[in-house]
DNA sequence: GCCAACGTTGGC
DNA sequence: GCCAACGTTGGC
């Protein structure tokens, strides 16, 4: 039996400038992606994410806030060190070594894009009103992307189709 | 800085 | 297992 070659699922992450930029991202070529404490988007790092999954780089909490670049994922699952580290904000007394409750991916540095694709604009463009990221109230910091969504957000951001990234 | 929306916790 | 209280996210 054949197996299909695996699909590449798109997918968006948040980050606030301040505390992880694409900037930072660039420079340092790829990072641990620290710090979910939300057991939905670890769940998605966890059993979904695949190494050579493209991410929309999505800067959150700031004026405007935007899609800015891309990254992709480039390990497989693995424990969040710093729920260990109780020298970390994001240290878990809860979690132990034998079960650990936070599941991080690496990610590496693809492209940042000419210019950010704002929230206002993605929220204006009938294509994306389905797109999770324009919903109200939602604050899933991971979050998967429909291939339509992605293309369309790539192509607002006058950036090559996703086929030839990378 | 405000606060709506939402996720998590914990008492029962 | 319900749900009120609480804490956090994140746009505005």
């Amino acid at each position: 039996m054949t197996k299909k070659s695996a699909k590449i699922r798109h997918w968006l992450m948040k980050s606030e400038p301040d505390v992880f930029s694409i900037d930072e991202l660039q420079r340092l070529g790829k990072t641990a992606w620290e710090g979910v404490r939300n057991y939905t988007a670890r769940n998605s790092m966890r059993d979904d994410m695949k190494i050579g999954d493209l991410v929309i780089f999505y800067h959150s909490s700031v004026e405007p806030a935007g899609a800015v670049g891309l990254a992709r994922v480039c390990s497989a699952p693995y424990p969040d060190p710093t729920q260990f580290d109780d020298k970390s904000e994001y240290f878990d007394p809860k979690s132990t070594r034998e079960a650990p409750r936070w599941i991080l991916v690496d990610v590496e540095f693809v492209e940042k894009w000419g210019r950010m694709v704002t929230l206002a604009e993605l929220k204006a463009d009938k294509a994306l009103k389905d797109m999770l990221v324009v919903q109200k109230g939602q604050r899933l910091s991971v979050q998967a992307v429909a291939d339509k969504h992605f293309e369309r957000v790539l192509k607002l951001a006058g950036a090559k189709p996703a086929e030839v990234q990378g």
